[in-house]
DNA sequence: TATGAATGAGCGTTCATTCAT
DNA sequence: TATGAATGAACGCTCATTCAT
């Protein structure tokens, strides 16, 4: 019976990700339905909606740390920076509510998922660092504003309509800045 | 009576605008009692809540604009541009929701506002235009990719809280990715 | 309209003491269904399951104390108390919760029936007084004992079911033992 | 396994008497997890909450009979019926919900509890029986209305708190109701 | 016209009971 | 047989909207 729990608990988050990427405002039941089971079993895993939304913050937190903490152990610095931007931008644009959890990650939702933000702007940081010390990106950058950068990107991206062309034209711009000034 | 109504609808919508500023999720109830009237009076002018919320957009998509063209009739080009583009992202900073109501500017949300939000596109494409034809941003920026920039530093600038100094640093970097390469 | 208020408040009323009377577990919504009025007009009234509650409480505290201090006004000491015994434990009989009432009057369930009960303990301590002060009631017994013989009355009335017969028999064996001793 | 099995109902039981003597709103969970077993164990030997409820109350009545039962086969007649009175009454005071129990016993939850009260009412008619032939308790005071007295002073000393000397005084006035008149 | 009372659909949550292991 | 997961009906309560004054 574990095994089917363990199911129902990823069928329920993965169609938590889908409602709420849609809208936070979405009802648990509405999560319930897509997940193909009863109400209940939704409060059984996550005991209040709070919780649940949380679980899908952590989750996400947790990816996209890993997708970091994957490319800074491995190439080009530089490269590794302005893809992982990249990579965030471009899923913010196709999930729409991902960019909210990278605003959340600085704030204070419960205590795994602001685990899951911390260790996440510590491996962009990491990304950061290494970019700025092989000359990639400027030095003068803090990690502060980049960081609002990313967030700002992201959403920017969400909130006009996700044409492709549009936004790889504003992260050039973007990337401009970034770059070390001649 | 006709006095009294246009006061009544006056003192609704900026006790809306400061009630939804602080929570999209707020009820229309607050908005009446900060306005001091009837909930029904609130009914009354704006028939269902989504025309009120409507409403306060374009009040904020009209002030953008009006803002724009005062802006571009006077000034140096390049000053306005930017100055104009600080503003808003200061004042997303302080109010919080006008990023979404930047945001919605571009989707579907009733003619009054699509109407508003396409003549703040319109006059901050004008003060774009100017600035590049004086050479303060570079030729090759299309209006898209800079309105989403406006859009995203915006809705960064609101996310990551309100410091002012990371700010102006963000957008430093913004900046020097706008202005043209040497 | 606050005349069609204030009806609507005494019928919601009325049915919650019906309903509550016959079982604390009852739901809002029945009480509801019996006043004839939508559920939100029942939460609009008594914002809470709880105040309303107490609301019905206090108005049975309150009719008992009314009862005390009518009694306590005129006529034979000894006949207004035993009178006032008889009549709590034959309304109790017929109307199940108003034991519960009457044991709540001492514990802490809102200001309104604290206050309630209060005064209802203070009428019915009047009450108790003077008969002992005409003889009718032994000198010896105090407050406590007596406001406890009263509950339990009451309540082993209800429970054994309201055969007239022996609920006065009953009574007849406690009035014997509250007399004064020969 | 019927050992087993024998074990796990005990302590249902057990774990269910203490629960819902606490409070008779608890729920079935509380029960089990008391008890250390799953919920469907719980349900295995009580197939439902009603069954459950019943069976803690036979228990009750069984044991109440018991006493009695003990008490009537020896001492003084006069004894044993005040004494048995004073137990109830002060187990009712520690136990809370025995006097539901009690009020229970006259009216229909199922057979074995019906069948348990039935008992539990003969033995304290028993002793009722023989207090008066031995001249401790007036020969004109039916089964009926002391009864009734037994269930009254038990939720009287339940609802108005334990204080212990009350009780006392409260019983000492019933007794001297009980009693011969001289 | 302005008001506040009334409404019912919907929300988050609980719980007795059933099912699958 | 014992378990814990799953279920849906029900609860208390809120809110956008309508009605009656």
């Amino acid at each position: 019976m574990r095994a089917d729990a363990r199911d129902n608990r990823e069928r329920i988050l993965t169609a938590a990700e889908q409602v709420f990427g849609r809208s936070t405002a979405a009802s648990t039941d509405d999560v319930a339905k897509l997940a193909g089971v009863g109400i209940a079993t939704v409060f059984r895993h996550f005991p209040t909606k709070v919780e649940l939304l949380e679980a899908v913050l952590t989750l996400r937190l947790q990816r996209l740390r890993d997708t970091a903490r994957e490319l800074a152990g491995a190439g080009d610095p530089g490269t590794a920076f302005y893809e992982f931007f990249s990579q965030v931008v471009a899923e913010a644009g196709s999930k729409l509510a991902i960019a909210e959890a990278l605003g959340a990650a600085g704030s204070a939702p419960g205590e795994h998922a602001r685990q899951a933000g911390l260790e996440m702007r510590q491996a962009f940081g990491e990304l950061l660092a290494r970019a700025q010390r092989s000359g990639a990106v400027r030095a003068d950058a803090q990690f502060a504003e980049v960081y609002a950068l990313l967030v700002g990107a992201s959403r920017g991206a969400t909130a006009t309509g996700l044409d492709l062309e549009v936004r790889d034209r504003m992260l050039a711009v973007l990337y401009d800045g970034l770059r070390p000034r001649r």
